[in-house]
DNA sequence: TGGTTGTGCATTTTT
DNA sequence: TGCACAACCA
């Protein structure tokens, strides 16, 4: 079956005259769907409607007959935006959306590509005469398996190893990092620059190519080969990528501001040719910059395509002027943008609320409550429902105190983008049972299943497995028959291997059974007597190949919390196949397609990263957590500077942006940090906010009443008057001169306050290249002071950060002159 | 082999 | 604080 045959809808596309469409259109959008031929640059802002004026412009060109579905390469980053792409071209058009093949995440696009021409990756492909002896050259084949995260990291820990590196100072996943990013931007081993080759202790760019290699021989490649293979296939092979140049007579991409170099390069290069290209972008919701993102490639995007017409969407439809406003006032602080002005024809609204905490404790009770209260109506204009109302945090490890509080009031939440569905342990184990029954060489999945659940086949067993493997040049589970057979291992674990090897064996014959009867046997189902034995539908074989394996009852047997969950995904798993012809397609498609959005009905709260809030957006929207270190994140700003700031800030910006009618933003004076509580300091961005835009609210229990004793702890408990002295701080409006003495005052000064009460005010009170001493440190000089936060280079335990109560200065602790 | 205990470190963000 | 991994013991 080709993906480049016609779709059904064409024709009667093709056919319709009139363009209602069009008519729903601003001039703006309207100007961005009907400037069809040559390169276009929507610079759309938060809520302007670009999702409507890019359907808007892939229904136009199927109307006026300038593409057939299948000839429009419509890219998006999530599986989520290109179904609901797919999902409102149909609205439009009145038609079923199986006419799109290629509109898509970059990653399922590629994964089809790539299973065309897979045979063109290969190892030592340029040399033509004979270089290789014995080892015949290597291919991908079409039928690779995609790598997840935790495949990778297994495979790179045994390449270290080998290496004989120390694991522990350089962990697989720091390689990983290297690698990934060197994939990002578009770099093959050969292609890595020489400043970038001292990367994980000289070795990277050797463990990169070993890697490869590896890959090869499994015939798997990682999410960044999926890309980069492809760019490499382009540049080498300039006959295809005109063929494909021909056959994408329109692209159109969302998200721009989001694509890497390996992206941007792929797109590039299928738009030379006709430069039928449509990017869609907003520069401050830039947000990926740490996996690879270049906001450059947005902003020199005329530059790339000459003669490019841009068109700005600034009519904002979502949300009310004073969220707009303090979004506004916060962006501005970045200076590399294009320049937008977002407006609204909306005037009333809420001002955007900003309240200020006690600890990380009450911030949860206190929004739990706020929640409740709008879902009665008893707080603003209407009565929300709880899937109006969203909490979107920095990081996800903030969930948990919403989780816990929510958990305990019975307030139904959910959270969203958590591990994705195929990523759970079981699924996954699950999963590998399938490969190694469908394709017996996947040594990945042989090992990942071959003591799950446990068969007494530890360490050594497997290296014996892996020994006879290689030096018969077989596959693992041949390996594994070999050596049952050669009795290279004993005991139980050898009893239970050969079982093993058995069961696959049969299942896999049952499997080819299954899919003969599912193919196109039907005139042949009439001449031959039914296979007796192999009447079962790959459902139920999966059932069986769960069940038979005892991975089931591994589950059953176990008594953790978190067994029958892991039941009810297998079960879901299972219930998954239904929608696939057999386990084969089903294994092909499952990666790339299957997420978590189990919708299991009642309306509930989202929880969710502002990372995974991108393209949202709800009535409410809490955004806890604004203090410094958090949000902006501490570590955002030490490896990337000004330009990691700025990403923070778009992130800020998308949060507020999210809201339509009620944006509630809240920090937090203590938080608990690895189990350590710790004073925060208000988020910068708190101070970026417009004034007249904001209410200050006044929590409760400042005035003696609300929630009782919220003491966090022993030996951290304030007492009544540093609490209401650090509320009243924060929320007077004086919370904004607060902090600006604080940083006014990097000045030594004599602290009045005792280090077991918590003073809000007594911040840094230490000048830089000031002497000091910590209790488990020793002595040190300050090299930085932030908030109440000071950095010390320490004469014995080196550089580190320090809460300033936890330091005196060196005068202070010894007289003695060093 | 497999389970247990102990240590050290960690929290961004994900197709 | 809690998780992951390593060393240890049965």
């Amino acid at each position: 079956m080709d993906a480049f045959e016609g779709a059904s809808l064409s024709a009667r596309a093709m056919a319709a005259r009139p363009a209602p469409y069009l008519d729903e259109l601003n001039p703006a959008q309207r100007q961005a769907v009907e400037t069809m031929d040559g390169p276009v640059l929507m610079l759309a802002g938060a809520g302007t409607g670009k999702t409507k004026a890019l359907t808007a412009r892939i229904v136009h060109l199927l109307n006026t007959g300038r593409a057939r579905p299948n000839e429009i390469l419509a890219v998006t980053f999530t599986n989520k935006a290109a179904r609901e792409m797919k999902n409102r071209v149909g609205r439009m058009l009145g038609e079923t959306v199986e006419g799109m093949p290629w509109l898509g995440t970059f990653h399922s696009i590629c994964v089809k590509l790539l299973r065309r021409h897979a045979e063109l990756i290969c190892a030592d492909d340029d040399d033509e005469d004979g270089v290789v002896e014995g080892a015949p050259s290597l291919h991908l084949k079409s039928n690779f398996t995609i790598l997840d995260t935790d495949d990778q990291l297994r495979l790179l820990k045994q390449l270290i190893q080998a290496a004989g590196i120390d694991d522990k100072r350089w962990p697989a996943r720091q390689l990983a990092s290297v690698i990934d990013a060197w994939k990002n931007r578009a770099l093959t081993p050969d292609k890595v620059p020489s400043a970038d080759a001292n990367a994980y202790n000289n070795k990277g760019v050797e463990l990169y190519d070993q890697y490869q290699r590896r890959l090869l021989e499994l015939n798997a490649v990682d999410f960044g080969d999926l890309l980069l293979h492809m760019v490499t296939i382009f540049q080498q092979h300039p006959d295809i990528l005109r063929k494909y140049q021909n056959w994408f007579r329109y692209i159109m991409v969302d998200e721009y501001q989001d694509t890497n170099v390996a992206q941007y390069l792929w797109l590039r290069l299928l738009a030379q040719g006709h430069r039928n290209i449509c990017c869609v972008g907003d520069d401050d919701q830039s947000i990926y910059g740490w996996r690879g993102a270049e906001v450059g490639n947005i902003l020199r995007f005329e530059k790339d395509f000459e003669g490019a017409h841009v068109v700005r969407l600034e009519q904002n439809y979502r949300s009310t002027p004073h969220i707009l406003a303090a979004a506004s006032g916060v962006i501005r602080g970045n200076s590399n943008r294009l320049g937008k002005e977002l407006w609204t024809e909306a005037e009333h609204g809420e001002k955007v609320r900003l309240i200020g905490h006690w600890d990380g404790e009450e911030e949860a009770r206190w929004i739990g409550e706020e929640i409740e209260s709008m879902q009665r109506g008893t707080r603003g204009a209407r009565a929300m429902g709880l899937d109006e109302m969203a909490i979107l945090v920095r990081a996800s490890h903030q969930m948990r105190a919403f989780e816990d509080r929510f958990l305990t009031i019975g307030l139904p939440y959910r959270v969203i983008g958590g591990p994705r569905f195929y990523e759970r342990m079981e699924i996954r184990d699950a999963m590998a049972y399938f490969r190694i029954v469908t394709s017996p060489d996947d040594d990945l999945a042989f090992e990942r299943i071959v003591n799950t659940p446990k068969r007494g086949l530890g360490d050594k067993a497997r290296q014996t497995i892996q020994m006879i493997a290689r030096q018969n040049g077989v596959s693992l589970l041949d390996g594994a028959t070999l050596a049952v057979e050669q009795g290279a291992i004993k005991g139980k674990g050898a009893k239970a291997l050969g079982e093993l090897v058995v069961n696959i064996a049969r299942w896999g014959r049952m499997t080819r059974a299954t899919v003969a009867a599912d193919g196109d046997a039907v005139v042949e189902d009439l001449l031959t007597p039914q296979p007796t034995k192999t009447e079962v539908s790959h459902v139920e074989l999966a059932q069986i190949i769960l069940d038979e394996s005892g991975y089931t009852g591994m589950w059953q047997n176990d008594k953790t919390p978190e067994a029958p969950g892991r039941l009810e995904n297998l079960k879901e798993l299972v219930k998954a196949l239904e929608s696939f012809e057999n386990l084969q397609g089903f294994l092909e498609h499952v990666a790339l397609v299957m997420d978590n959005d189990s919708d299991d009905g009642g309306a509930k709260v989202s929880i969710m990263t502002l990372h995974a809030a991108k393209g949202l957006e709800f009535p409410a929207v809490f955004l806890p957590g604004w203090e410094d270190g958090l949000f902006p994140s501490q570590r955002s700003m030490d490896e990337s500077g000004v330009k990691g700031l700025e990403e923070e800030r778009r992130l800020a910006y998308v949060g507020i942006t999210r809201a339509e009618e009620v944006c509630t933003i809240s920090f937090a004076g203590n938080r608990r940090v690895f189990g350590q509580w710790q004073s925060q300091l208000p988020s910068r961005f708190v101070d970026e906010l417009p004034e007249d835009h904001v209410e200050v609210l006044t929590p409760p229990g400042l005035y003696g009443g609300g929630y009782g004793a919220a003491a966090p702890s022993a030996s951290m408990s304030a007492g009544v008057e540093a609490r209401a002295a650090a509320a009243d701080g924060y929320n007077s409006p004086g919370w904004k001169r607060l902090q600006a003495r604080a940083s006014e005052r990097p000045v030594s000064q004599p602290r009045e306050s005792k280090a077991s009460v918590i003073d809000m005010q007594a911040v840094a009170a230490f000048m830089i290249g000031e002497r000091v001493f910590h209790q488990k440190f020793g002595y040190g000089a300050v090299i930085d002071v932030e908030g109440d936060k000071v950095e010390i280079h320490f004469e014995k335990a080196g550089i580190k950060k320090v809460v300033s109560r936890f330091i005196k200065p060196a005068a202070e602790a010894d007289d003695v002159p060093f």
